[in-house]
DNA sequence: CGCTGGCTTGATTCTATTCAATTTTCGTGG
DNA sequence: CCACGAAAATTGAATAGAATCAAGCCAGCG
Protein backbone atom coordinates (compact mmCIF):
# COMPACT_ATOMS: atom_id res chain seq x y z
CA UNK A 1 0.00 0.00 0.00
CA UNK A 2 2.29 2.80 -0.49
CA UNK A 3 1.63 6.11 -2.15
CA UNK A 4 4.12 5.97 -3.96
CA UNK A 5 2.75 5.21 -7.65
CA UNK A 6 -0.53 7.58 -7.41
CA UNK A 7 -1.94 7.82 -11.32
CA UNK A 8 -2.93 11.81 -11.37
CA UNK A 9 -2.10 14.09 -8.26
CA UNK A 10 -4.27 12.35 -5.11
CA UNK A 11 -8.12 11.95 -4.43
CA UNK A 12 -10.39 14.11 -7.24
CA UNK A 13 -14.06 15.45 -6.42
CA UNK A 14 -16.49 15.80 -9.19
CA UNK A 15 -19.23 17.33 -8.79
CA UNK A 16 -21.71 20.05 -9.83
CA UNK A 17 -20.95 22.93 -7.61
CA UNK A 18 -24.03 24.35 -5.94
CA UNK A 19 -22.70 27.59 -4.77
CA UNK A 20 -20.84 29.50 -6.79
CA UNK A 21 -23.06 30.95 -9.35
CA UNK A 22 -20.46 32.73 -12.01
CA UNK A 23 -18.46 31.78 -14.74
CA UNK A 24 -18.95 27.96 -14.36
CA UNK A 25 -21.25 26.79 -16.79
CA UNK A 26 -24.22 25.08 -14.88
CA UNK A 27 -25.17 20.86 -14.97
CA UNK A 28 -21.49 20.44 -15.82
CA UNK A 29 -19.61 18.68 -13.03
CA UNK A 30 -16.08 20.07 -11.76
CA UNK A 31 -13.01 19.20 -9.92
CA UNK A 32 -13.68 21.00 -6.38
CA UNK A 33 -10.59 20.20 -4.75
CA UNK A 34 -7.16 22.17 -5.37
CA UNK A 35 -4.42 20.81 -6.15
CA UNK A 36 -3.31 21.87 -2.36
CA UNK A 37 -6.29 20.01 -0.66
CA UNK A 38 -5.69 16.86 -3.20
CA UNK A 39 -2.23 16.83 -1.78
CA UNK A 40 -3.26 17.05 2.06
CA UNK A 41 -5.49 14.02 1.22
CA UNK A 42 -3.16 12.06 -1.09
CA UNK A 43 -0.86 11.81 1.73
CA UNK A 44 -3.10 10.08 4.10
CA UNK A 45 -4.73 7.92 1.13
CA UNK A 46 -3.44 4.40 -0.01
CA UNK A 47 -4.55 3.37 -3.67
CA UNK A 48 -6.68 0.18 -3.65
CA UNK A 49 -7.56 -2.23 -6.76
CA UNK A 50 -10.63 -3.84 -7.03
CA UNK A 51 -11.71 -7.02 -9.21
CA UNK A 52 -14.51 -6.68 -11.14
CA UNK A 53 -17.65 -8.22 -9.36
CA UNK A 54 -15.75 -8.25 -6.35
CA UNK A 55 -17.27 -7.10 -2.68
CA UNK A 56 -15.54 -3.82 -1.05
CA UNK A 57 -17.08 -3.98 1.83
CA UNK A 58 -20.30 -5.12 3.38
CA UNK A 59 -22.88 -3.89 5.27
CA UNK A 60 -22.16 -3.97 8.56
CA UNK A 61 -18.72 -3.76 8.50
CA UNK A 62 -16.89 -1.56 10.67
CA UNK A 63 -16.43 1.22 9.30
CA UNK A 64 -12.54 2.23 9.04
CA UNK A 65 -12.23 4.06 5.89
CA UNK A 66 -13.73 5.72 2.68
CA UNK A 67 -13.01 5.23 -0.76
CA UNK A 68 -12.24 8.13 -3.67
CA UNK A 69 -13.02 6.42 -7.10
CA UNK A 70 -10.24 6.94 -9.61
CA UNK A 71 -11.29 4.64 -12.08
CA UNK A 72 -14.04 1.86 -12.57
CA UNK A 73 -17.55 2.00 -11.71
CA UNK A 74 -18.59 1.03 -8.16
CA UNK A 75 -22.35 -0.35 -7.28
CA UNK A 76 -24.00 0.55 -3.84
CA UNK A 77 -26.64 -1.94 -2.28
CA UNK A 78 -28.58 -0.58 0.45
CA UNK A 79 -29.12 -3.91 1.47
CA UNK A 80 -27.74 -7.25 2.06
CA UNK A 81 -30.68 -8.96 1.92
CA UNK A 82 -30.23 -12.35 -0.57
CA UNK A 83 -33.46 -12.02 -2.89
CA UNK A 84 -34.70 -8.52 -3.60
CA UNK A 85 -31.32 -7.08 -4.07
CA UNK A 86 -31.90 -3.26 -4.77
CA UNK A 87 -29.62 -0.94 -6.01
CA UNK A 88 -29.06 2.12 -4.93
CA UNK A 89 -26.42 3.78 -6.98
CA UNK A 90 -24.16 3.52 -9.69
CA UNK A 91 -20.82 5.36 -9.24
CA UNK A 92 -18.35 6.95 -11.32
CA UNK A 93 -14.57 8.29 -10.94
CA UNK A 94 -14.81 11.53 -8.89
CA UNK A 95 -17.33 10.01 -6.43
CA UNK A 96 -16.89 9.60 -2.56
CA UNK A 97 -18.36 6.31 -1.00
CA UNK A 98 -18.08 4.27 2.44
CA UNK A 99 -18.86 8.03 3.78
CA UNK A 100 -21.82 8.73 6.36
CA UNK A 101 -21.59 6.15 8.81
CA UNK A 102 -18.94 6.26 12.13
CA UNK A 103 -18.51 2.78 13.15
CA UNK A 104 -20.41 0.57 10.91
CA UNK A 105 -21.28 1.10 6.95
CA UNK A 106 -24.73 0.98 6.00
CA UNK A 107 -24.64 -0.49 2.83
CA UNK A 108 -23.24 -2.88 1.01
CA UNK A 109 -20.93 -1.94 -2.62
CA UNK A 110 -18.99 -3.66 -4.94
CA UNK A 111 -16.94 -3.21 -8.24
CA UNK A 112 -19.04 -3.68 -10.95
CA UNK A 113 -15.68 -2.66 -13.26
CA UNK A 114 -12.29 -3.34 -12.27
CA UNK A 115 -11.92 -0.39 -9.94
CA UNK A 116 -8.58 1.48 -8.62
CA UNK A 117 -10.00 3.81 -6.00
CA UNK A 118 -8.50 6.07 -3.28
CA UNK A 119 -8.48 4.41 0.41
CA UNK A 120 -8.81 7.07 2.97
CA UNK A 121 -8.80 5.97 6.86
CA UNK A 122 -11.60 7.59 8.72
CA UNK A 123 -9.23 8.70 11.63
CA UNK A 124 -6.83 10.63 9.31
CA UNK A 125 -9.73 11.84 7.23
CA UNK A 126 -11.74 13.62 10.69
CA UNK A 127 -8.53 14.95 11.45
CA UNK A 128 -7.80 16.91 8.26
CA UNK A 129 -11.09 17.69 8.30
CA UNK A 130 -11.09 19.31 11.49
CA UNK A 131 -7.74 21.45 10.84
CA UNK A 132 -8.70 22.46 7.29
CA UNK A 133 -12.72 24.33 7.49
CA UNK A 134 -12.36 24.76 3.65
CA UNK A 135 -12.77 21.34 2.93
CA UNK A 136 -15.76 20.28 4.80
CA UNK A 137 -17.30 22.63 2.94
CA UNK A 138 -16.36 20.55 0.00
CA UNK A 139 -17.70 17.80 1.96
CA UNK A 140 -21.08 19.37 2.11
CA UNK A 141 -20.94 20.27 -0.92
CA UNK A 142 -20.24 16.59 -2.12
CA UNK A 143 -23.23 15.67 0.16
CA UNK A 144 -25.48 17.35 -1.55
CA UNK A 145 -24.81 16.58 -4.96
CA UNK A 146 -25.34 13.18 -3.94
CA UNK A 147 -28.64 14.25 -2.67
CA UNK A 148 -30.02 15.64 -5.58
CA UNK A 149 -28.47 12.08 -7.26
CA UNK A 150 -31.13 10.01 -4.85
CA UNK A 151 -34.19 12.34 -5.60
CA UNK A 152 -33.58 11.98 -9.34
CA UNK A 153 -33.57 8.12 -8.53
CA UNK A 154 -36.48 8.45 -6.83
CA UNK A 155 -37.85 10.57 -9.55
CA UNK A 156 -37.08 7.83 -11.99
CA UNK A 157 -38.69 5.49 -9.53
CA UNK A 158 -41.73 7.10 -9.02
CA UNK A 159 -42.27 6.37 -13.12
CA UNK A 160 -44.78 3.66 -13.62
CA UNK A 161 -43.56 2.56 -16.77
CA UNK A 162 -40.58 0.53 -17.97
CA UNK A 163 -39.89 2.30 -21.42
CA UNK A 164 -40.06 6.03 -19.84
CA UNK A 165 -38.12 4.61 -16.26
CA UNK A 166 -35.41 3.32 -19.05
CA UNK A 167 -35.03 6.48 -20.81
CA UNK A 168 -34.36 8.35 -18.19
CA UNK A 169 -31.85 6.18 -16.78
CA UNK A 170 -30.08 6.17 -19.76
CA UNK A 171 -30.02 10.20 -19.54
CA UNK A 172 -29.27 9.87 -15.91
CA UNK A 173 -26.24 7.73 -16.70
CA UNK A 174 -25.14 10.03 -19.70
CA UNK A 175 -25.29 12.84 -17.49
CA UNK A 176 -22.76 11.37 -14.87
CA UNK A 177 -20.34 9.96 -17.71
CA UNK A 178 -19.55 13.72 -18.60
CA UNK A 179 -16.39 14.30 -17.08
CA UNK A 180 -14.85 17.87 -16.55
CA UNK A 181 -13.52 19.15 -19.91
CA UNK A 182 -14.32 16.57 -22.30
CA UNK A 183 -17.22 17.38 -24.49
CA UNK A 184 -19.65 14.16 -24.96
CA UNK A 185 -19.30 10.82 -24.76
CA UNK A 186 -20.58 9.01 -28.51
CA UNK A 187 -21.98 6.64 -26.68
CA UNK A 188 -23.44 5.72 -23.39
CA UNK A 189 -21.73 3.09 -21.11
CA UNK A 190 -23.18 0.55 -19.34
CA UNK A 191 -20.58 -1.81 -17.37
CA UNK A 192 -23.64 -3.03 -15.09
CA UNK A 193 -25.81 -6.14 -15.50
CA UNK A 194 -28.83 -5.89 -16.91
CA UNK A 195 -30.50 -7.74 -13.41
CA UNK A 196 -28.26 -4.76 -11.69
CA UNK A 197 -30.65 -2.19 -14.57
CA UNK A 198 -33.50 -3.69 -13.45
CA UNK A 199 -32.91 -3.67 -9.42
CA UNK A 200 -31.73 0.08 -9.82
CA UNK A 201 -35.41 0.93 -11.75
CA UNK A 202 -36.71 -1.41 -9.58
CA UNK A 203 -38.36 -3.60 -12.55
CA UNK A 204 -37.94 -7.17 -13.17
CA UNK A 205 -35.16 -8.71 -15.96
CA UNK A 206 -37.30 -9.84 -18.41
CA UNK A 207 -39.42 -6.12 -18.25
CA UNK A 208 -35.91 -4.40 -18.24
CA UNK A 209 -35.03 -6.47 -21.48
CA UNK A 210 -37.90 -5.85 -23.25
CA UNK A 211 -38.19 -2.35 -22.52
CA UNK A 212 -34.53 -1.90 -24.56
CA UNK A 213 -35.69 -3.83 -27.43
CA UNK A 214 -38.55 -1.32 -27.98
CA UNK A 215 -36.40 1.17 -27.51
CA UNK A 216 -34.25 -0.22 -30.56
CA UNK A 217 -37.11 -1.55 -32.52
CA UNK A 218 -38.45 2.33 -32.20
CA UNK A 219 -35.09 3.61 -33.12
CA UNK A 220 -34.35 6.03 -30.67
CA UNK A 221 -31.48 3.87 -29.55
CA UNK A 222 -29.02 1.68 -31.00
CA UNK A 223 -26.57 -1.13 -29.47
CA UNK A 224 -22.70 -0.99 -30.59
CA UNK A 225 -22.93 -3.90 -28.11
CA UNK A 226 -24.26 -4.86 -24.75
CA UNK A 227 -22.17 -2.05 -22.97
CA UNK A 228 -22.77 0.45 -25.68
CA UNK A 229 -25.96 2.51 -26.25
CA UNK A 230 -26.14 5.53 -28.68
CA UNK A 231 -28.97 7.28 -28.90
CA UNK A 232 -30.30 8.02 -32.49
CA UNK A 233 -33.09 9.53 -32.37
CA UNK A 234 -32.69 12.58 -30.02
CA UNK A 235 -35.85 14.29 -30.02
CA UNK A 236 -37.95 11.19 -29.81
CA UNK A 237 -35.60 9.86 -27.02
CA UNK A 238 -35.96 13.56 -24.80
CA UNK A 239 -40.11 12.93 -25.48
CA UNK A 240 -40.05 9.31 -23.87
CA UNK A 241 -37.91 10.37 -21.13
CA UNK A 242 -40.07 13.43 -19.63
CA UNK A 243 -43.31 12.74 -21.26
CA UNK A 244 -46.06 12.25 -18.52
CA UNK A 245 -46.59 8.76 -18.39
CA UNK A 246 -49.97 9.07 -20.13
CA UNK A 247 -50.16 10.29 -23.91
CA UNK A 248 -48.70 7.28 -25.83
CA UNK A 249 -45.78 8.12 -28.75
CA UNK B 1 -41.30 38.93 11.91
CA UNK B 2 -39.43 39.75 15.53
CA UNK B 3 -37.84 36.89 16.91
CA UNK B 4 -39.26 38.17 20.06
CA UNK B 5 -41.60 35.06 21.02
CA UNK B 6 -39.31 32.48 20.59
CA UNK B 7 -41.25 29.44 21.56
CA UNK B 8 -38.41 26.86 22.93
CA UNK B 9 -35.11 28.21 23.09
CA UNK B 10 -34.12 28.56 19.34
CA UNK B 11 -33.80 26.05 16.15
CA UNK B 12 -32.84 22.51 16.76
CA UNK B 13 -31.82 19.50 14.62
CA UNK B 14 -33.66 15.89 14.81
CA UNK B 15 -31.26 13.31 13.62
CA UNK B 16 -29.72 10.08 14.14
CA UNK B 17 -26.02 10.78 15.00
CA UNK B 18 -24.24 8.25 12.55
CA UNK B 19 -20.80 9.67 14.69
CA UNK B 20 -21.02 8.92 18.50
CA UNK B 21 -21.72 5.84 19.46
CA UNK B 22 -21.38 5.55 22.82
CA UNK B 23 -24.16 5.86 25.03
CA UNK B 24 -27.16 6.97 22.68
CA UNK B 25 -29.53 4.37 21.65
CA UNK B 26 -29.24 3.41 17.95
CA UNK B 27 -32.39 4.41 16.06
CA UNK B 28 -33.39 7.23 17.82
CA UNK B 29 -33.37 10.80 17.03
CA UNK B 30 -31.27 13.21 19.18
CA UNK B 31 -31.22 16.71 19.29
CA UNK B 32 -27.68 17.79 17.71
CA UNK B 33 -27.14 20.93 18.81
CA UNK B 34 -26.04 22.80 22.30
CA UNK B 35 -27.79 25.37 24.29
CA UNK B 36 -25.10 27.46 22.62
CA UNK B 37 -25.43 27.19 19.04
CA UNK B 38 -29.51 27.40 19.13
CA UNK B 39 -29.04 30.46 20.51
CA UNK B 40 -26.80 31.34 17.88
CA UNK B 41 -29.27 30.35 15.21
CA UNK B 42 -31.66 32.26 16.95
CA UNK B 43 -30.15 35.31 16.58
CA UNK B 44 -30.29 35.45 13.27
CA UNK B 45 -33.45 33.85 12.61
CA UNK B 46 -36.94 34.91 12.65
CA UNK B 47 -39.93 33.55 12.98
CA UNK B 48 -42.47 32.50 10.57
CA UNK B 49 -46.02 31.14 9.77
CA UNK B 50 -47.35 29.07 7.09
CA UNK B 51 -51.27 28.36 6.87
CA UNK B 52 -52.58 25.26 5.62
CA UNK B 53 -52.21 24.24 1.87
CA UNK B 54 -50.05 27.48 1.26
CA UNK B 55 -47.00 27.54 -0.60
CA UNK B 56 -43.58 28.33 1.09
CA UNK B 57 -41.13 28.52 -1.90
CA UNK B 58 -41.16 27.17 -5.61
CA UNK B 59 -38.43 25.47 -7.29
CA UNK B 60 -36.59 28.42 -8.94
CA UNK B 61 -37.55 31.56 -6.82
CA UNK B 62 -34.07 32.70 -5.47
CA UNK B 63 -33.02 31.13 -2.36
CA UNK B 64 -32.18 33.58 0.28
CA UNK B 65 -33.29 31.61 3.03
CA UNK B 66 -33.65 28.14 4.41
CA UNK B 67 -36.01 27.37 7.41
CA UNK B 68 -36.18 24.82 10.32
CA UNK B 69 -39.62 23.11 11.09
CA UNK B 70 -40.71 24.42 14.82
CA UNK B 71 -44.41 22.18 14.26
CA UNK B 72 -46.18 20.94 11.17
CA UNK B 73 -45.67 19.20 8.69
CA UNK B 74 -43.61 20.15 5.19
CA UNK B 75 -43.54 18.36 1.82
CA UNK B 76 -41.10 18.51 -0.33
CA UNK B 77 -41.82 18.70 -4.07
CA UNK B 78 -39.01 18.06 -6.66
CA UNK B 79 -40.85 19.08 -9.78
CA UNK B 80 -43.00 22.16 -10.25
CA UNK B 81 -44.73 20.49 -13.39
CA UNK B 82 -48.35 20.02 -13.22
CA UNK B 83 -49.40 16.90 -13.45
CA UNK B 84 -47.09 13.86 -13.01
CA UNK B 85 -45.99 15.97 -9.25
CA UNK B 86 -44.13 13.73 -7.45
CA UNK B 87 -43.57 13.72 -3.93
CA UNK B 88 -39.70 14.04 -2.45
CA UNK B 89 -40.56 13.63 1.49
CA UNK B 90 -42.24 14.87 4.40
CA UNK B 91 -40.80 16.92 7.00
CA UNK B 92 -41.14 17.14 10.32
CA UNK B 93 -40.14 19.17 13.52
CA UNK B 94 -36.64 19.49 14.07
CA UNK B 95 -36.10 18.91 10.04
CA UNK B 96 -34.04 21.81 7.96
CA UNK B 97 -35.33 22.49 4.37
CA UNK B 98 -34.55 25.39 1.74
CA UNK B 99 -30.51 24.26 2.01
CA UNK B 100 -28.63 22.70 -0.67
CA UNK B 101 -28.68 25.42 -3.28
CA UNK B 102 -27.24 29.20 -3.06
CA UNK B 103 -28.92 31.21 -5.68
CA UNK B 104 -32.05 29.69 -6.78
CA UNK B 105 -34.22 26.72 -4.77
CA UNK B 106 -33.94 23.33 -6.53
CA UNK B 107 -37.36 22.04 -5.33
CA UNK B 108 -40.79 23.43 -3.95
CA UNK B 109 -42.34 23.30 -0.69
CA UNK B 110 -45.45 23.78 1.31
CA UNK B 111 -47.04 23.58 4.17
CA UNK B 112 -49.57 20.26 4.32
CA UNK B 113 -50.44 21.37 7.74
CA UNK B 114 -50.53 24.52 9.68
CA UNK B 115 -46.64 25.61 10.19
CA UNK B 116 -44.16 27.47 11.99
CA UNK B 117 -40.43 27.46 11.58
CA UNK B 118 -37.48 29.49 12.36
CA UNK B 119 -36.43 31.39 9.12
CA UNK B 120 -32.32 31.71 8.86
CA UNK B 121 -31.28 34.07 5.67
CA UNK B 122 -28.71 32.52 3.92
CA UNK B 123 -26.01 34.94 4.06
CA UNK B 124 -26.30 35.01 8.26
CA UNK B 125 -26.36 31.20 7.99
CA UNK B 126 -23.04 31.14 5.92
CA UNK B 127 -21.00 33.64 8.08
CA UNK B 128 -22.00 31.69 11.39
CA UNK B 129 -21.17 28.38 9.77
CA UNK B 130 -17.59 29.86 8.58
CA UNK B 131 -16.87 30.84 11.89
CA UNK B 132 -18.23 27.96 13.67
CA UNK B 133 -16.49 24.62 12.39
CA UNK B 134 -18.52 22.81 15.08
CA UNK B 135 -21.82 23.90 13.25
CA UNK B 136 -20.93 22.85 9.95
CA UNK B 137 -20.18 19.04 11.52
CA UNK B 138 -23.78 19.62 12.47
CA UNK B 139 -24.97 20.08 8.82
CA UNK B 140 -23.06 17.57 7.33
CA UNK B 141 -24.70 14.81 10.23
CA UNK B 142 -28.03 16.01 9.24
CA UNK B 143 -27.32 15.60 5.49
CA UNK B 144 -26.14 12.70 6.17
CA UNK B 145 -29.28 11.97 7.87
CA UNK B 146 -31.70 13.37 4.73
CA UNK B 147 -29.27 11.12 2.59
CA UNK B 148 -30.07 8.17 4.33
CA UNK B 149 -33.73 9.63 4.58
CA UNK B 150 -33.90 9.92 0.83
CA UNK B 151 -32.79 6.26 0.26
CA UNK B 152 -35.18 4.74 2.06
CA UNK B 153 -37.39 6.50 0.07
CA UNK B 154 -35.76 4.50 -2.84
CA UNK B 155 -36.23 1.07 -1.13
CA UNK B 156 -40.25 2.21 -0.82
CA UNK B 157 -40.15 2.88 -4.11
CA UNK B 158 -38.59 0.24 -5.56
CA UNK B 159 -41.36 -2.35 -4.07
CA UNK B 160 -43.69 -3.77 -6.86
CA UNK B 161 -46.63 -3.89 -5.21
CA UNK B 162 -48.97 -1.70 -3.56
CA UNK B 163 -49.60 -3.27 0.23
CA UNK B 164 -46.17 -3.87 1.02
CA UNK B 165 -45.24 -0.39 -0.12
CA UNK B 166 -47.79 1.22 1.94
CA UNK B 167 -46.97 -0.68 5.29
CA UNK B 168 -43.63 0.35 4.53
CA UNK B 169 -44.65 3.79 4.44
CA UNK B 170 -46.32 3.73 7.53
CA UNK B 171 -43.82 2.24 9.52
CA UNK B 172 -41.59 5.36 7.72
CA UNK B 173 -44.00 7.63 9.08
CA UNK B 174 -44.05 6.18 12.69
CA UNK B 175 -40.29 6.03 12.89
CA UNK B 176 -39.87 9.66 11.96
CA UNK B 177 -42.25 11.15 14.54
CA UNK B 178 -40.81 9.75 17.66
CA UNK B 179 -39.85 12.60 19.10
CA UNK B 180 -36.92 12.70 21.62
CA UNK B 181 -37.63 11.49 24.72
CA UNK B 182 -41.58 10.87 24.15
CA UNK B 183 -41.86 6.73 24.24
CA UNK B 184 -44.13 5.98 21.00
CA UNK B 185 -47.53 7.42 19.83
CA UNK B 186 -50.28 5.80 19.95
CA UNK B 187 -51.11 6.02 16.60
CA UNK B 188 -49.75 7.12 13.34
CA UNK B 189 -50.52 10.04 12.21
CA UNK B 190 -51.09 11.22 8.48
CA UNK B 191 -51.80 14.95 8.05
CA UNK B 192 -51.02 14.55 4.20
CA UNK B 193 -53.80 13.61 1.72
CA UNK B 194 -54.08 11.04 0.03
CA UNK B 195 -52.96 11.61 -2.84
CA UNK B 196 -49.95 13.06 -1.51
CA UNK B 197 -49.08 9.53 -0.17
CA UNK B 198 -50.00 7.94 -3.40
CA UNK B 199 -47.19 10.68 -5.34
CA UNK B 200 -44.68 10.15 -2.58
CA UNK B 201 -45.42 6.13 -3.45
CA UNK B 202 -45.72 6.33 -7.15
CA UNK B 203 -48.71 4.98 -7.01
CA UNK B 204 -52.33 6.11 -7.95
CA UNK B 205 -54.98 7.05 -5.65
CA UNK B 206 -57.33 4.53 -5.95
CA UNK B 207 -54.43 2.12 -5.87
CA UNK B 208 -53.68 3.95 -2.23
CA UNK B 209 -57.46 3.95 -0.96
CA UNK B 210 -57.09 -0.02 -2.21
CA UNK B 211 -54.38 -0.50 -0.04
CA UNK B 212 -55.43 1.00 3.08
CA UNK B 213 -58.67 -1.30 2.98
CA UNK B 214 -57.11 -3.80 2.83
CA UNK B 215 -54.55 -3.69 5.60
CA UNK B 216 -57.65 -2.31 7.62
CA UNK B 217 -59.76 -5.27 6.14
CA UNK B 218 -56.89 -7.90 7.39
CA UNK B 219 -57.07 -6.17 10.79
CA UNK B 220 -53.56 -5.00 10.71
CA UNK B 221 -54.57 -1.57 11.12
CA UNK B 222 -57.62 0.42 12.19
CA UNK B 223 -58.42 4.16 11.86
CA UNK B 224 -59.49 6.44 14.13
CA UNK B 225 -60.15 8.83 12.08
CA UNK B 226 -58.71 9.81 8.08
CA UNK B 227 -55.89 11.26 9.78
CA UNK B 228 -55.11 8.70 12.96
CA UNK B 229 -54.20 5.38 11.71
CA UNK B 230 -52.47 2.77 14.97
CA UNK B 231 -51.11 -0.77 14.01
CA UNK B 232 -53.67 -3.19 15.41
CA UNK B 233 -51.00 -6.31 14.27
CA UNK B 234 -47.85 -5.64 14.63
CA UNK B 235 -46.57 -9.34 13.92
CA UNK B 236 -48.48 -8.66 10.52
CA UNK B 237 -47.49 -5.46 9.92
CA UNK B 238 -43.80 -6.07 10.18
CA UNK B 239 -44.39 -9.25 8.24
CA UNK B 240 -45.79 -7.34 5.43
CA UNK B 241 -43.45 -4.25 5.59
CA UNK B 242 -40.29 -6.27 5.28
CA UNK B 243 -41.71 -9.56 3.26
CA UNK B 244 -40.19 -9.97 -0.20
CA UNK B 245 -42.72 -9.01 -2.75
CA UNK B 246 -43.26 -12.47 -4.10
CA UNK B 247 -45.05 -15.05 -1.09
CA UNK B 248 -49.15 -13.85 -0.77
CA UNK B 249 -50.41 -13.33 2.95
C1' DC C 1 -78.30 23.62 3.43
C1' DG C 2 -76.10 22.82 -0.57
C1' DC C 3 -71.86 22.88 -2.73
C1' DT C 4 -66.97 21.60 -3.73
C1' DG C 5 -63.07 18.73 -3.53
C1' DG C 6 -61.12 14.70 -1.71
C1' DC C 7 -61.85 10.05 -1.13
C1' DT C 8 -63.86 5.53 -1.93
C1' DT C 9 -65.54 2.00 -4.79
C1' DG C 10 -66.54 -0.55 -9.12
C1' DA C 11 -65.59 -2.47 -14.02
C1' DT C 12 -62.33 -2.71 -17.60
C1' DT C 13 -57.90 -2.46 -19.88
C1' DC C 14 -53.23 -2.74 -20.02
C1' DT C 15 -48.72 -3.66 -18.60
C1' DA C 16 -45.38 -5.77 -15.92
C1' DT C 17 -44.64 -10.05 -13.31
C1' DT C 18 -44.12 -14.75 -13.37
C1' DC C 19 -42.80 -19.18 -15.04
C1' DA C 20 -40.29 -21.41 -18.28
C1' DA C 21 -37.64 -22.55 -22.41
C1' DT C 22 -33.85 -21.04 -25.40
C1' DT C 23 -29.92 -18.44 -26.85
C1' DT C 24 -25.97 -15.75 -26.00
C1' DT C 25 -22.10 -14.48 -23.52
C1' DC C 26 -18.20 -15.13 -20.84
C1' DG C 27 -14.86 -17.31 -17.94
C1' DT C 28 -12.27 -21.59 -17.41
C1' DG C 29 -9.48 -25.22 -18.39
C1' DG C 30 -7.88 -28.29 -21.64
C1' DC D 1 -6.87 -21.22 -29.35
C1' DC D 2 -10.75 -23.71 -28.96
C1' DA D 3 -14.21 -26.19 -26.37
C1' DC D 4 -16.90 -26.54 -22.67
C1' DG D 5 -19.97 -25.25 -18.86
C1' DA D 6 -22.34 -21.86 -16.18
C1' DA D 7 -24.37 -17.56 -15.69
C1' DA D 8 -26.74 -13.90 -17.89
C1' DA D 9 -29.91 -12.30 -21.22
C1' DT D 10 -33.58 -12.84 -24.47
C1' DT D 11 -37.93 -14.38 -25.78
C1' DG D 12 -42.58 -16.45 -25.26
C1' DA D 13 -47.25 -17.46 -22.95
C1' DA D 14 -50.20 -16.90 -19.12
C1' DT D 15 -51.48 -14.47 -14.97
C1' DA D 16 -52.00 -11.02 -11.65
C1' DG D 17 -52.08 -6.57 -10.12
C1' DA D 18 -52.26 -1.66 -10.89
C1' DA D 19 -53.74 2.10 -14.10
C1' DT D 20 -57.55 4.06 -16.04
C1' DC D 21 -62.20 5.58 -16.58
C1' DA D 22 -66.18 6.69 -14.26
C1' DA D 23 -69.69 6.93 -10.82
C1' DG D 24 -71.16 7.71 -6.09
C1' DC D 25 -69.92 9.01 -1.22
C1' DC D 26 -68.39 11.73 2.56
C1' DA D 27 -66.65 15.79 4.81
C1' DG D 28 -65.60 20.33 5.41
C1' DC D 29 -67.08 25.01 4.43
C1' DG D 30 -69.32 28.90 2.74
Amino acid sequence: MPSSAKPPGGPAIHAINPWVVGNLKPGARHQLLSDDERAQLARISSIVRFKKGEQIYNKGDPADAAFNIVSGVVTIYPELSGKHRHVGAFLYPGDIFGLSEEGFYTNASGATTPVVAYRMPMHALRRLLASRPDLDVDVIVKLCEELRQAQRHSLVLARKKAVPKLAMFLDLQEHLQMLPGEPAAAAIYLPMSRSDIAAYLGLTLPAVSRAFRKLVSDKVIAFRDRQHARIVDRKAFEGIADAEDRLGA
